[in-house]
DNA sequence: ATCGCTTTTGACAATCATTATCAATAAGCC
DNA sequence: GGCTTATTGATAATGATTGTCAAAAGCGAT
């Protein structure tokens, strides 16, 4: 039977004070510097079960690494900025009827699909000048 | 000035080859097998370089390993079946648009989108049942 | 074809995220 | 309070990717 531990709060506490999504390795960097002395193991088993219970959405970084928010419930999809992680939940009706045409399209079955984009925010206005 | 090796054409023979997305890991095995005496390290910087000269693609796998594929140029999105890795370009004109739109609309800048379904294609019939 | 300058290679070490181990700990239940 | 067993956490192990650097190979000039 799965059992209440204080860790598994803490995790889904640090995650609900988190803007955006957040690593792992991140998380426990921050439940370490507020005190606690859960271990990084902890972590990640706390966010891969909160992901498959659907308390948690995760994805793939473009640099690999996965990365975990607490959302809302339901199916939906991400625009994250690539400096602060900031993310905003966005409905893709269009992308959804997209993806299943698609599949049915070319006699796949059981489609599923990744979709998220990323950008920056308008508080991490890119200090990069392209022509001088 | 960039130099004409027989190892970047062997990656880049290697990856016509293959139907569809394959890890630098393998590419490199199946290099191995048909006799190359090839490096992996060179592999993995072939591989990384032409994706960024737009000759190849690559995504994340959902357990995070880097695939490449070569590619026709131009944007496009895929349709990747789990089982063998087989890869169908496909054109996601919608998608493009709601990409563009929600960014916009949310103050997002440089916005880019990671579009990918992946299912199983007919050759692949799961043979999963749900029920019994 | 040879020289010389630079880029590229490749064997190997180093990183880094994630997972596996496994004895010690602590839920949930009596 | 005890029992049973899931969970924890320090640490080792794994596995993909990148860094190192001396040796090898392009390429333009001779
Ligand atoms: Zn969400
Ligand atoms: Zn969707
Ligand atoms: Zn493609
Ligand atoms: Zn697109």
């Amino acid at each position: 039977m799965k059992r209440n531990t204080w860790q598994r709060d803490a995790v889904r506490a640090a995650l609900d004070t988190q803007l955006g999504f957040v690593s792992a390795q991140n998380l426990h960097s921050s439940l370490r510097t507020t005190g606690s002395h859960i271990g990084l193991a902890t972590v990640y088993r706390a966010l891969s079960d909160l992901a498959s219970e659907g308390e948690a959405d995760s994805l793939q970084s473009p640099e690999g690494e996965s990365l975990y928010r607490a959302c809302s419930s339901g199916h939906h999809h991400h625009l994250i900025c690539r400096s602060c992680g900031l993310a905003v939940e966005v409905e893709a009706d269009d992308v959804e009827v997209w993806a299943k045409k698609v599949a049915s399209l070319h006699g796949f079955s059981q489609a599923e699909h990744v979709v998220d984009v990323f950008g920056y925010c308008s508080s991490c206005v890119p200090a990069v000048k392209e022509s001088a």
